[in-house]
DNA sequence: CTAGGGTTAG
């Protein structure tokens, strides 16, 4: 890892150096000066036969159709140049063929060919994209071999290698060593450490630097809002997100088809359906055709809602329009398929599918966990065998898939067995996948072992989240063991979690279950001071806590906050008011009017 | 010829 960077200037300050402070040592580069003297007569013939040409062109119809070209280009005489070289390799990049690129770079050194400031930069991203971004480092010993100069280029990829393995700190002491070292981040630069930010949820700290960006001497562009604007519609931010459409419009930055993405995106998961499809019109008037990607959130937005019939009309006038439905369509429509409990539809699409050779992992994921909702267990496991004979290689969704499903069918011996053999075949099981045992542990009232299992997870380097508290805090408040369930509640808050409103909803009820009232009030006031405003299940919890317990004051108190803030009450609540006020017409009434224009249970 | 943004599964 890099640790400082800068331009060391000699007595007579004309040549200087750049110096890299590595987790490996010092390493220096010499100046352009030198560089420039070194490397005057490094230009390369290019093959002039037409034959020849047509194989050094940066198109090919697919990874075998590249390497074919390559073993052709590597007998042309005079060697192709370095930047042929590069074109061939980006092309390959484009195909995300990391490993091949980084094995070709070696063929080509041994070739005899100098590297150039580009093609180390591709290794490097390529180094980057498998996650071995100290290898990244490490290509910078071959600059001063070639002896050449980093560019900004460079370090943006480094940049972006940190950023892909988490390590956003990393990358903006990086960042900050760049400009000491005198190198200018550009544009691209920035929205590499915009786009980390936003992905690991410090859009507010994104937005800072976007504002900041102009001042320091560079630009945002439509990638940066493109960046902040998604990160805002994903915390359903849709009102932030449109201040920022119409300010970088005013900017004069024209939206891209993934502004537009992002903003349907966004819209669609709040079910706005009439401003997603008014979104989508605006699109058509302006710079804009809809996209693979449109069409695919579209159409997973509408299964996700059940209309799946809707979803194939939109395929079809996308057909009509040009736009091929790819992989993620299809699966989006099996998954709709396998929502609305049509697996026979389900298994038609991907039966098409595997004949049609585009089947991935994620169709099989999507299918498995299908019969496993669907209680056809034996169904799924045919299906995950089946996988096993064929070229898709299971990955720890499709192993969490099939454990979930094989504990809820009541086989928990079958559940560890193949968590066994996921981690014999090389799948890491994550922090999901143990969620989901701690779950099975808890349903099956091993409490105690569960336990167990949620302090080896807290131990280890996986990150306990909020969902593996609840899970356990909602097996010991069913349990009846209060404490143990207050007790993780509060070291919940010590490990700096944030709880949720699931969290909230499960102590409240526990506590209420209990009797402890007062407990669960100062709770349920306590959420918003915790920025986490209750939803309609937290407001049912508390007033079913109050009406059980007979406090009807306090209970109609709750009813009519609830009511204003737009929810409504749930079959229980509205069974326990029925019961318990069966002369106050008042507050039935107040329940009844808003059940009629809300989503609540239907009562008469 | 090198770096950045959008879609599916647990």
């Amino acid at each position: 890892m890099i640790m400082s960077a800068r331009r060391i200037f000699t007595s007579a300050g004309r040549f200087f150096h750049f110096q890299l402070q590595t987790e490996m040592g010092i390493i220096q580069f010499p100046s352009l000066l030198f560089t420039n003297y070194f490397h005057s007569s490094t230009s390369m013939h290019v093959p002039e036969d037409a034959k020849s040409q047509r194989f050094l062109r940066s198109k090919f119809k697919d990874v075998d159709d590249a390497l074919a070209s390559f073993n052709h280009i590597i007998l042309m005489r005079p060697l192709p140049s370095i930047a042929q070289f590069c074109r061939f390799l980006s092309a390959l990049v484009g195909m995300k063929q990391y490993h091949t690129v980084i094995s070709l770079c070696r063929t080509i050194e041994s070739l005899g060919i100098s590297h150039s400031v580009y093609s180390l930069s591709i290794l490097i991203n390529c180094f980057c994209r498998l996650h071995l971004v100290n290898f990244g480092f490490s290509i910078l010993g071959k600059f001063i071999k070639f002896g050449l100069e980093p560019n900004t280029v460079t370090f943006t990829t480094l940049i972006n290698g940190l950023c892909i393995d988490g390590k956003i700190n990393g990358a903006v002491d990086l960042f900050n060593d760049m400009v000491s070292g005198g190198y200018q981040p550009n544009v691209h630069t920035y929205n590499v450490i915009v786009n980390a930010l936003c992905k690991s949820g410090k859009t507010n700290v994104a937005i800072k630097l976007l504002k900041g960006m102009g001042e320091r001497g560079c630009e945002p562009d439509v990638v940066t809002y493109n960046a902040i604007m998604d990160a805002l519609c994903k915390d359903k931010l849709i009102i932030e997100a449109l201040n920022l459409f119409s300010q970088m419009r005013n900017k004069c930055i024209s939206p891209s088809v993934i502004t537009y993405n992002c903003l349907i995106q966004g819209i669609c998961n709040l079910g706005k359906w009439n401003q997603a499809l008014a979104l989508l019109k605006e699109m058509a008037g302006q710079n804009i055709s809809p996209s693979i990607f449109t069409l695919n959130i579209l159409i997973d937005n509408l299964c996700k809602e059940g209309l799946v019939s809707k979803a194939q009309a939109i395929m079809k006038i996308m057909i009509q329009k040009g736009v091929k439905p790819d992989v993620v369509t299809y699966n989006s429509l099996m998954d709709g398929f396998c929502l609305c409990n049509q697996m026979d539809e389900a298994t038609k699409l991907f039966d098409q599918m595997v004949s049609g050779g585009i089947a991935n992992v994620c169709s099989y994921n999507i299918l498995i966990n299908g019969y496993c909702k669907s209680r056809k267990i034996d169904e799924a496991t045919k299906l995950f065998d089946e996988m096993l004979k064929t070229s898709v290689v299971p990955n720890t969704v499709t192993y969490t898939t099939f454990i979930k499903g094989l504990w809820e069918a009541g086989r928990p011996g079958n559940a560890l067995e193949v968590f066994k053999s996921m981690c014999s075949y090389g799948q890491q099981p994550n922090v999901i996948t143990f969620s989901t045992i701690l779950n099975g542990l808890c349903k099956q009232g091993n409490l105690d072992e569960a336990l167990t299992l949620f302090k080896a997870m807290e131990k280890s380097r996986l990150k306990v989240n909020c969902v593996s508290y609840n899970i356990l805090i909602n097996g010991m408040c069913r349990a009846g063991r209060l404490t143990d369930a207050k007790e993780l509640f509060s070291r919940l808050f010590e490990k700096g979690l944030q709880p949720d409103v699931y969290t909230y909803s499960i102590i409240i009820k526990g506590l209420c279950n209990e009797g402890l009232l007062d407990e669960a009030y100062k709770v349920f006031r306590g959420m918003e001071e915790c920025g986490c405003l209750p939803n309609d299940c937290c407001y049912n919890v508390i007033i079913q806590g109050f009406l059980r317990h007979k406090d009807i004051p306090e209970a109609t108190l709750l009813i009519d906050e609830m009511v204003d803030k737009g929810f409504s009450a749930d079959a229980t609540t509205f069974e326990l008011v029925i019961h318990l006020l069966r002369n106050d017409d008042l507050i039935l009434t107040k329940l009844r009017n808003h059940s009629k224009c809300s989503k609540g249970a239907n009562f008469k």
